[in-house]
DNA sequence: TGTATATGTGCACACAAATGCACATAAAGC
DNA sequence: GCTTTATGTGCATTTGTGTGCACATATACA
C-alpha cells in the first residue's frame, strides 16, 4: 500500500500548483478560458517572460494544453487531466483515513462496545 | 467557483509532499507507524539533522502529529486529516472535468445527436 | 552529580527556482 | 521589402530550499 500511495504523487504535478504566480494564472484560466500569453499576463505584476515560463512549466505538469494561432499561443486548462490526476491520488490515500490514526493501533477492530 | 478552487490549494500542505526526502519519510511512517525520529532516520541518506527538519516541516503541513515521550519524539501521519484535505481539494476542482474542456466551448450542451 | 543518548537549532554552503531585462525568432500588416 | 506585435530564450541576479556539521538543550541512567 506505501508503494500505492508514494508512487502516485507526481512531484512534477504538485511542483507546478506551489508557486503563487502559477496559482494565479490558473485562476485567471478558469475565470477566461483559454487565453494568449499577453491577455494572461495583463493586470499580473510580472513580466510577460516570466507567465511565459510559467504557462511552460504548467503544460510540462499536464495542467495546460497550448495551440497556437497565428502570432499568438493560447493556453487553456486541461480539466479532465487536473481533476483524473487528484482523483488517483485520493484514491491511492484513501485507506490512511482509517489505517493512519495518529498515535493509535489498529490491530483490534475498534468495537466500541 | 473560481475562487473556491483556487483558495482550497493549500501551498504549505502541497509543497510538503514535493520534497523526495519528505516523501521517503512518509513511506516510511507508512510501512512503520509511529516511529522516533532515529528510527525514521536509519537507513535513510540524510542527517538526522535534516530528517528532523523534515518533520517539522510535514507537521506545519498537518500531515504528522507528534508526541513527546521521554527524551525521543515520537512522529505519526495523520491519515485523516490527509485524505480530508485531499478530498476538499478534489470536490474544489471536480467542476473542472467539465468546465474545463481544453478549446472547448461549453455554450451549447454537447447533444451528440 | 556526571555521563550518555535523543532531538532540535545556528550557521555556512550548495543548489534549484523565480524574476527581469535584453534580444532572437516568428508571424501579421503596411 | 520594412515595421509592428507576440512569444520564447540567454543571461545575470535574487530568493528560496535542502543539506551537513557543530553545538545547545533536554531527558534518562549510573
Amino acid at each position: 500500500m506505501a508503494e500505492a500511495a508514494i508512487g502516485v504523487l507526481d512531484t512534477r504535478f504538485l511542483k507546478a500548483l506551489t508557486d503563487p504566480a502559477r496559482v494565479q494564472i490558473v485562476k485567471k484560466l478558469i475565470l477566461l478560458g483559454a487565453c494568449d500569453v499577453s491577455t494572461i499576463a495583463r493586470g499580473l505584476s510580472q513580466d510577460r517572460s516570466v507567465i511565459s515560463r510559467h504557462l511552460n512549466t504548467l503544460e510540462q505538469a499536464g495542467i495546460t494544453a497550448s495551440r497556437k494561432e497565428g502570432r499568438q499561443v493560447f493556453y487553456d486548462l486541461d480539466g479532465p487531466y487536473i481533476v483524473n490526476k487528484v482523483s488517483l491520488i485520493l484514491e491511492a490515500l484513501q485507506p490512511m483515513a482509517e489505517l493512519c490514526l495518529p498515535f493509535q493501533d489498529i490491530s483490534e477492530t475498534g468495537d466500541a462496545a
